[in-house]
DNA sequence: AACGATCCCTGTTGGC
DNA sequence: TGCCAACAGGGATCGT
């Protein structure tokens, strides 16, 4: 599932062939991919004909600024992935927006299960927008352990539930939530106002580890809709985990037993032995 | 305000 | 072997 490394991963594979580039076409096949657009009408005018100046991201938002001062947004949901192609490449099922460059490149978002959505917003509809209300980045600007253990205090949701709100902090998911638990030895029921200081330490560091790590291996791509690259390739940060996707399998740090529990209606993956 | 549940969507998987 | 229900999950929304 994309979450923060695979979409900077994306970000720094798109980056060039964007920046500088003119959009010279725009095709919607879905429409449901607009419905975070305030007037979906808006989209393929505002795009068209402007050229992108840069291509950044907060969180899993993957956030482009053109030179009419919109914000092309793209979020990869759960199943998207940004193919980029010579813009005769034949059409793969499920490209839900094809974005045309003037340099002969195809940005194309597919999505098999529509999860993930575009916008083109301008600087105030942005501000309405969710992405306002996101937190602070995991990887660019992470809080320091005093602070992260402020954004827990007098919290009685599970620590695991806490670190997927984007509120909180932006950039987690249910992968990478479990793997920072994993290395920070926390329990993912545990309430988030019970984690101690000293545990807060722990996991800020736990959190910068598990994105470096992931980082350097191209993110995860798991095995049914696999994320990939926009050049195809696929992210090998898989074999690694620690956590996530290893129900009864050995702890590699305790050798206890790793168990699947349903926590806030999602799977988590954690050591019974290990995590507190 | 905080918390928890539900919904959206479809390719894949597992059970019968 | 073939069919179909269950499953996966990020974020919006709603009820408590």
């Amino acid at each position: 599932m994309p979450e923060l490394p695979e979409v900077e991963t994306t970000r720094r594979s798109v980056a060039a062939a964007l920046e500088g580039s003119r959009i010279s076409q725009v095709g919607v096949a879905r429409d449901r991919m607009l419905r975070r657009q305030p007037n979906p009408a808006d989209f393929v005018r505002r795009m068209r004909n402007q050229e992108v100046v840069g291509v950044g991201r907060h969180g899993k938002f993957l956030m482009a600024n053109l030179d009419n001062d919109i914000t092309w947004v793209t979020h990869l949901g759960m199943s998207g992935r940004i193919s980029l192609v010579p813009s005769d490449a034949p059409l793969v099922a499920h490209s839900n927006v094809v974005v045309t460059l003037d340099s002969g490149i195809d940005f194309r978002f597919v999505d098999p299960r529509t999860f993930g959505f575009v916008a083109a917003y301008t600087p105030d509809e942005l501000e309405e927008s969710s992405i306002s209300q996101l937190g602070r980045d995991a990887l660019t600007d992470l809080p320091r352990s005093r602070q992260l253990h402020g954004l827990l205090a007098g919290r009685s949701a599970p620590i695991k539930a806490l670190l997927l709100d984007q509120r909180i902090l932006a950039g987690l998911g249910n992968i990478y939530a479990d793997e920072t638990l994993h290395r920070a030895k926390i329990a993912p029921h545990r309430p988030g106002g019970a984690v101690a200081s000293t545990e807060a330490t722990a996991l800020r560091r736990a959190i910068k580890e598990t994105l470096d790590h992931a980082l350097r291996y191209g993110g995860t791509s798991l095995d049914d809709l696999a994320y990939l690259l926009p050049d195809g390739r696929t992210g090998d940060y898989v074999d690694r985990l620690r956590a996530y996707g290893r129900e009864g399998e050995r702890c590699r740090r305790c050798g206890g037993t790793i168990i699947r529990e349903v926590i806030r209606q999602r799977s988590s993956f954690w050591c019974p032995q290990c995590q507190q």
